[in-house]
RNA sequence: GGGCUCGUAGAUCAGGGGUAGAUUGUUUCGUUCGCAACGAAAAGGCCGCGGGUUCAAAUCCCGCCGAGUCCA
């Protein structure tokens, strides 16, 4: 990036200097003749440390003051947007403020809510989970405070030199001394955009980044920039993106060892107290060393092997042996980072995240057991409900969504979830090492690798546990990336091809289609004339076919010229033409048409569909703030809505919905539907807005039912007294956090309950009685099927004792052998067979009831049941097999079964002669 | 959305083509003033559901349902 992007008139004007680092080579500016190196790491290590550069602030106290400042100087405050990324579909959580306005603001199709603006968002980053606690500065969620400005062409706010010139009054109202700021250059790209930036750095440490985005991927009529070698377009639209990460100006402020004793000092202390290491706050060392141990990891990555070197460095530092050092810090760290976990857990449960095994959810529950892994490190004696909504309390709970009774059941229903993975987990390595200790072999890697991704077992556990059943397990420092290696591996797959890209060049040559369906939503005949048609579809001026979207199916019906008629299959929305799928006939551009809806199927559409928004609003209200939409399927038929919840729904809760959702339909309540400029709808209603996804535009079109309020392209009835009755039929369990309502509305509803009618009546009328008895007689019969059972079983075995007594057969060389036929099932005869070979005797049995079944013991090894099994069962047609003392076959040929019987007998003779 | 693991007695699990098992809990009896402990016995199984292969399937194959887990 070009030298002068950075050659601001403040600069010049302030007195700064551009200096070039002589140790890392970066361009910087700085008030200070005498400064010589950028002042970032790993150029300087941190001089804030006991060593204050701001006046010592709270968090709140720095919030506040930051925001204030910033509507002092005409920026309008905005309220935080929530950690869950609910209005993007390409992340699940909010990574940084500028993502609170991707992609619609940043892209200018939407009006930013206000402009300047500033804000503090609160933004989750999981990347460098493992170096939370350690490094003494990261954090998983931390507040980005912003102020932000989009320039265009037409209306210019403020660039580059304004924007410095806040930083810098900002930080001097704080305290700051500005001779110690220092603006670093630092060219910014990713996410498909570039731009200027500078880091603005302050005893050793970065503090905020200002970024001055102007150049995008997006292709343009402008001369593109290079930048890595990829050609960038200059933006219509110039957005200063600033970030001040609070958490560090409040550690600057105080200058504490760590971010964390800044940031959470109660909760720290208490997570202290209940770890037994209040005694080390005390020791004079500790200071010392976390110090250290902060400062040195703020000028290295800390990630794999390069903790070890930090760890030596800061031992060698106070000249302490490593091991003691280890014995001091890691549960220090563990304390930092359970305190910095709660907190994030606090935000991403009130913000309404149900944990589960997908997206946002399976996050929830990654940082969630990490947790509780390190309070049992610990030995801690505190409950993870109670420091989280500690943490909701500090933060201020009408700042959370959801309710706090709601988050702490859901915390207690994850507490005991993992203790029984755990517990499960423990026997199956217990299990596994027995195994490999007996072998007296290590447990291979690919055991342990079966056990995290199978088991959720992480590997330190398998150790821990192998070790105390005596076995070895060599686990190789690089486990996660071998984990996430085996993954990658079975990642490919094709993509399905556009069926309809074929026509998507020639549709766009045709002028959108008028939406008759949105204008006059309970008309089901219109005129229209053909525009186009080709390859059995057909376009139209205007239609009031609704095309498939949203989860609602397309209508059907028939088009009608003078001459022809053809049915509408299906239809389709290709950009803003609608594409008719017909069949029976064609149709020529410039034909008249007369179009007709099958009317019942949409009628029974649209009651679906509005019914879907109900049963979404009384779900809500019976179980709680944090269900949403999570997918939906309309149907005339049925439908289905899936929702986020955190245990299973109770037939109970069920019936609490039905009845909430049938009263909302009793009520008639009118439902409106607007076309809403997309930050006006967001701000009015909130994110619960994009329950069935994020639709595109400045605009979007919103359906009010009641108290609900959704972004949705449907078609909707006019009152929710046209739904008539919405009948829940089930309720499905999709996936963890996910449960499926399956609901009829209207007629199909009272189809649905007279169908279950009709199926209680046959049940009924089988076993002859009335509805109401048939629950008492199924389980009677039930319970009579089982107990005569067992009445055959005992009554088998008493024949097999009856029969024994006639089985007299012959006695060869002191064994005692019995050939014969005995008509009765196979188990009968393998029971009475074996109590002659139990006794040391030779059994042949040939059943001739239906197949011949063949059945032989044996009690001694000379004679093996299986061979003579395989021979009788040749001669009658068929096969068989077995073990040496009991062998069982068949055959088809019945005729020859006396022959079969003579042959057996022979051979058993034979062998126990031979 | 994709991968992997697992569904057998009330509970925990073994068995992996050829008679359904163990431990624990339950019930009864014995020993005891009584309990724990101990001894003896019994009850308790659509081997998740549906197909297929086979003379024979809890066991092998396919599909479904359910539970768990890792990843995006």
């Amino acid at each position: 990036m070009l030298e002068e992007e950075y050659t601001l008139d403040y600069f010049r004007s302030q007195g700064f200097e551009r200096k070039v680092c002589k140790s890392c080579g970066a361009a910087f500016w700085t008030r200070d003749p005498e400064q010589e190196v950028c002042g970032d790491a790993p150029c300087v290590t941190y001089n804030f440390i006991g060593n204050p550069v701001f006046k010592p602030h709270t968090v709140d106290e720095m919030r506040e003051a930051f925001l204030s400042f910033f509507e002092r100087h005409g920026h309008t405050r905005l309220e935080r947007y929530p950690v869950a990324a609910r209005w993007r579909d390409d992340i699940y959580l909010t990574i940084a403020s500028i993502a609170d306005f991707q992609p619609f603001v940043t892209s200018g199709v939407v009006p930013p809510p206000a402009n300047p603006l500033t804000i503090s968002q609160p933004c989750i980053r999981l990347n460098d989970l493992d170096s939370v606690g350690r490094s003494g500065r990261h954090l998983t969620l931390f507040e980005m405070m912003a102020h932000h400005a989009f320039n265009t062409p037409e209306g210019q706010i403020y660039w580059k030199d304004e924007t410095v010139a806040l930083c810098d009054e900002f930080i001097a109202s704080i305290g700051g001394d500005l001779d110690k700021v220092i603006y670093k250059e630092n060219p910014w790209f990713g996410g498909g955009n570039a731009g200027p930036s500078v880091e603005v750095l302050i005893g050793g440490l970065e503090v905020a980044t200002l970024v001055f985005m102007n150049l995008s991927r997006q292709k343009t009529d402008q001369p593109p920039v290079d930048i890595n070698g990829e050609p960038y377009y200059p933006m219509r639209l110039n957005i200063v993106d600033t970030g001040y990460g609070l958490e560090r100006f409040v550690w600057a402020s105080k200058g504490s060892p760590t971010i964390y004793d800044a940031v959470f000092p109660e909760m720290v202390s208490r997570l202290m107290n209940s770890a037994h290491l209040a005694h080390v706050l005390d020791n004079p060392e500790f200071t010392k060393i976390m110090g250290l141990s902060a400062r040195f990891a703020g000028v290295m990555d800390i990630s794999g092997t390069n903790l070890y070197n930090l760890r030596r460095k800061v031992s060698e530092a106070i000249d302490v042996p490593l091991e003691k050092l280890e014995r001091i810090v890691i549960p220090i760290e563990k304390v930092y980072s359970i305190a910095d976990h709660t907190r994030c857990l606090a935000y991403m449960l009130g913000d309404c995240i149900v944990p589960s095994n997908v997206r946002e959810g399976y996050l929830t529950r990654l940082v969630l057991r990490r947790t509780l892994r390190m309070m049992n490190d610990l030995s801690m004696d505190e409950d993870l409900a109670d420091l989280i909504e500690a943490q909701m309390q500090a933060v201020g709970l009408d700042n959370f969504e959801q309710d706090v009774g709601v988050v702490r059941e859901i915390v207690g229903s994850e507490v005991s979830r993992y203790a029984t993975t755990l517990e499960r987990g423990s026997r199956i390595v217990q299990k596994i090492a027995r195994n490999y200790k007996a072998k007296s072999t290590r447990v291979p890697l690919k055991e342990v690798i079966t056990l995290y991704d199978s088991h959720g077992i992480p590997p330190e556990m398998v150790k821990e546990v192998a070790a105390g059943e005596g076995a070895v397990v060599e686990i190789p420092d690089d486990f996660y990336s071998l984990i996430a290696e085996s993954h990658s591996a079975a990642q490919k797959e094709a993509e399905a091809a556009d069926p309809l890209a074929a026509y998507r060049e020639r549709a766009e040559t045709l002028p959108p289609t008028k939406k008759l369906y949105y204008e006059q939503p309970c008309e089901i005949e219109f005129d229209a004339i053909v525009l186009d048609c080709f390859d059995g579809f057909a376009v139209l001026d205007q239609t009031l076919f609704y095309p498939e979207g949203g989860g609602q199916p397309s209508d059907t019906g028939t088009l009608v010229t003078s001459e022809n008629m053809v049915r509408v299959e299906d239809v389709t929305k290709l950009g803003e033409v609608i594409l008719h799928r017909i069949t029976g006939g064609t149709l020529k551009r410039g034909d008249r048409v007369k179009g007709m809806l099958d009317e019942e199927r949409r009628l029974s559409l649209m009651r679906h569909h509005t019914a879907t928004h109900v049963l979404l609003h009384a779900a809500t209200k019976v179980l709680g703030a944090h269900v949403h939409q999570a997918g939906a399927q309309k149907g005339s038929d049925a439908s289905r809505l899936d929702i986020r919840h955190y245990k299973h729904i109770t037939p109970r809760e069920l019936r609490t919905i039905e009845i909430e959702a049938n009263r909302m339909v009793m009520a008639d309540m009118p439902v409106y539907i607007k076309i809403e400029e997309r930050t006006k709808a967001e701000q009015k209603y909130g994110f619960c807005l994009y329950q069935g996804g994020v639709p595109p535009g400045r605009e979007i079109r919103t359906v009010q039912v009641g108290g609900d309020v959704q972004a949705c392209a449907g078609t909707h009835v006019r009152t929710t007294g046209e739904i008539g009755l919405i009948r829940v039929i089930g309720v499905e369990h999709i996936q963890d956090g996910v449960e499926r309502l399956i609901f009829s509305a209207g007629l199909a509803a009272v189809y649905s309950m007279q169908h279950m009618d009709d199926l209680l009546q046959e049940a009924a009328g089988v076993v002859s009685v009335q509805p109401e008895n048939l629950p008492a007689t199924v389980s009677r019969f039930f319970t009579e099927w089982k107990e005569q059972k067992k009445e055959i079983e005992r009554l088998q075995k008493k024949m097999v004792d009856l029969q024994m007594e006639h089985l007299d057969g012959e006695v060869v060389d002191g064994v005692r052998v019995v050939v014969r036929r005995v008509d009765a099932n196979p188990k009968e005869l393998v029971a009475l067979a074996t109590t002659i070979a139990d006794e040391g005797g030779v059994a042949l049995f040939v059943s001739g009831d239906g197949s011949a079944k063949v059945v032989a013991t044996s009690g001694i090894p000379a004679v093996n049941a299986a061979d003579i099994v395989r021979e009788v069962c040749g001669i009658l047609g068929g096969k068989g097999g077995g073990k040496p003392n009991l062998a069982q076959g068949a055959g088809p040929d019945v005729s020859r079964l006396e022959e079969a019987l003579k042959d057996g007998r022979d051979r058993i003779l034979e062998r126990l002669h031979g």
